[in-house]
DNA sequence: TATATAAACTGAACAGTGTTCAATTAATAT
DNA sequence: ATATTAATTGAACACTGTTCAGTTTATATA
């Protein structure tokens, strides 16, 4: 059987990005085969190949999601009124999409493009989105103008929670420590932010 | 051909661990496999099940390896005065491993045990080696006697300049900011232990 | 020394992976 | 009614980890 035409790329798109998550989400990133997700939507494997490159696109694309859904779930913050408390409240929307989508969010990191590769543009945009968020609360620590200086404690920042999030995701603290991952995150947040206030932020 | 006994069970191990670390070193993590170790050292797949409960295993027993060979690294640093000099050197000493061993270090965190299994007593033995190298560079910083608020910290800012590290080498953090892994590693230590040295380390 | 036992090793096999592509089918344009 | 074009398949390729019956050889026993 063939050209069935039951739908049209952009929905073929769509359900196998759907059916991509679904299975992420029950049994992890080692679950998102090709002939897995093929299987869920009722096509063959080759169809899959009209609709992304390869495997890698499509875990991109599907990662793409993520950020866009994890951004949503930060943004919706409310504006407090220290960086302390804004940071915070940043921090509790991390740790909590972090808990209601673990495969998901291990997925955004699990998968690493083919060594020498870069991301599309649209993905570090989303990555850059989701930072900006860290800026914003960061921002009344720096003096005006010194928008290099925040860029960079943001990242330094989130590679940092990323760590502690990563390892604790991969079973790995818990080798070595019986902290709980949020109070290991609030310990990270709480003294490197004391620290930027006495130090070179001018 | 069988019952060959060009080497012992142990002779086994050296030779196959050898090969994997080399194959490792050559060409990355997903290099390794049952067969490339194989051919490397002149048996069959098979034979490596005898020394090997599985690829888990060896793997798990390279990175032990490599665990070791850290530990050697940064053991070696001197005593000099001050907490931040000491944690200064023992993140040199990091960062170069990290250069001269790339895809040795990577293994050590793209692999992980299958969800659930935990490591061995003596894999977290060295893992706690390494981070006991830490503690004591921290420990000027805490009152005598507060182990316990001292091996947290080292075990948070271990987590924290793991994040930077892994990021900068599955090439996540070039696509969000020109900083240097060392200037991010520099800006997350000194920015933490200032926050430490004003905080509740009581 | 001849024979039985046990251990080491192989290589084929199984079920899975990503990916490709000739062949087929159906919708569309002529 | 026919030709063209695009969508879809499914078999095939080269690879993966892992198992295990069968072969070979060293060692222990008689």
């Amino acid at each position: 059987m063939a050209r069935r035409a039951d739908h049209s790329r952009e929905e073929l798109y769509e359900i196998a990005m759907q059916a991509a998550c679904e299975i992420v989400e029950a049994d992890g990133y080692h679950a998102l085969t090709a002939r897995n997700v093929a299987d869920a939507i009722g096509y063959s494997p080759g169809t899959l190949y009209n609709v992304f490159a390869n495997l890698d696109d499509l875990t991109l694309h599907l990662n793409g999601r993520t950020l866009d859904a994890l951004y949503d779930r930060l943004e919706s913050s409310e504006d407090l009124a220290t960086p302390e408390d804004n940071l915070g409240q940043l921090l509790d929307g991390y740790l909590s999409f972090l808990e209601d989508h673990r495969n998901l969010w291990n997925t955004l990191f699990e998968y690493s493009l083919p060594k020498g590769q870069e991301p599309p543009a649209w993905y570090a945009r989303k990555v850059n989105k989701v930072l900006s968020l860290l800026e914003e609360a960061l921002s009344p620590i720096f003096p005006e103008g010194n928008t290099e200086a925040k860029a960079n404690a943001a990242r330094i920042l989130w590679a940092g929670l990323h760590g502690i999030c990563s390892l604790s995701g991969s079973g790995k603290l818990q080798v070595v420590t019986t902290q709980p991952v949020r109070a290991m995150a609030e310990g990270l947040l709480a003294n490197y932010v004391a620290g930027l206030r006495i130090s070179g932020t001018k």
